[in-house]
DNA sequence: TTTAATGCAAAAGATTTGCAACATG
DNA sequence: CATGTTGCAAATCTTTTGCATTAAA
């Protein structure tokens, strides 16, 4: 399993906790460990997986707490997260603005970026939206180990 | 409610009807309706609202079947999902390539073309790709109505 | 010490499944 | 007619909630 890079690891932890110390959200044990799982994955995880990994290190954590947390933490946008149809939400703590590759067969999520893909002028009528956020691409189609076992 | 252009949707139906055929799939009333229901719709529903649509046409229509036709239909291809994380897999019988607008504060979803966008080279090295399908962006924002009711 | 967060167990919600009755090809 | 599909109800799985206990500021 692929972890992010430490020094990048610390870095997000830095700005977790300072990101709750400003909005008076208390810093517990458990919110630490949660947010270092996501800062420490590359592989979207979703809650359950989450859970599961921090077992060991929390035996007395419960499901419920690693829920609310990561709802809590992607309300303060210290996490990102994936709707991917029928599986459940998956969390990212990579907040620099970035783009996601899904394997159709297995599921896989990897980010990655694009200058060229981020500098795409958007048809200017868009529709609906007024006020843009963010835009987000994301790129379909079979990643190397699932072409291999076919 | 803004409707899909009623000679797109007898073109959807068509397509609907004949990959049923091919595929030995059996064209029952309740397929028929849902795909129907799918293709008129603008909104992306979700499968508790096409139930709710389709009650009034088909009383005794049980929430399961619109379960396993959705799934179906997208497993014939003939249904496109959108995983919106927190929501539920919501539903596009759009199966030429486009792109969503989604705001955030409302949830609404929104289909638009870009020329442009569809131009745009990926970065070569992509990593876990080796066979892409498909590049979908969505643009993530405030919508004309929820920034007015701010 | 005050207030918020956790863990537990139970509740609520969403989705899936087994099976007899029914409709389609 | 044979087979696949539906509707119902029950089962399962996921997520949320109430509340007493515990921990952070």
């Amino acid at each position: 399993m692929i972890k992010t890079d430490p020094q990048e690891v610390e870095q997000r932890l830095k700005q977790f906790e300072l990101a709750c110390r400003q909005k008076g959200v208390k810093l517990t044990h458990q919110r630490i460990e949660i947010f270092r799982e996501v800062a420490e994955a590359t592989d979207h995880p979703d809650t359950e997986q989450i859970y599961q990994r921090l077992k060991n290190r929390l035996p007395t954590l419960s499901l419920d707490t690693v829920y609310r947390t990561l709802w809590l933490l992607k309300d303060l946008d210290l996490l990102v997260t994936l709707g991917t149809s029928r599986e459940r939400t998956r969390f990212d703590a990579n907040l620099k603005g970035h783009h996601h590759q899904v394997c159709t067969k297995c599921g896989a999520i990897s980010d990655f970026y694009s200058d060229d893909l981020d500098k795409v002028k958007l048809p200017e009528p868009l529709g609906m939206l007024v006020e843009i956020e963010a835009t987000h691409v994301e790129v379909r189609g079979i990643c190397r180990n699932c072409l291999k076992s076919t």
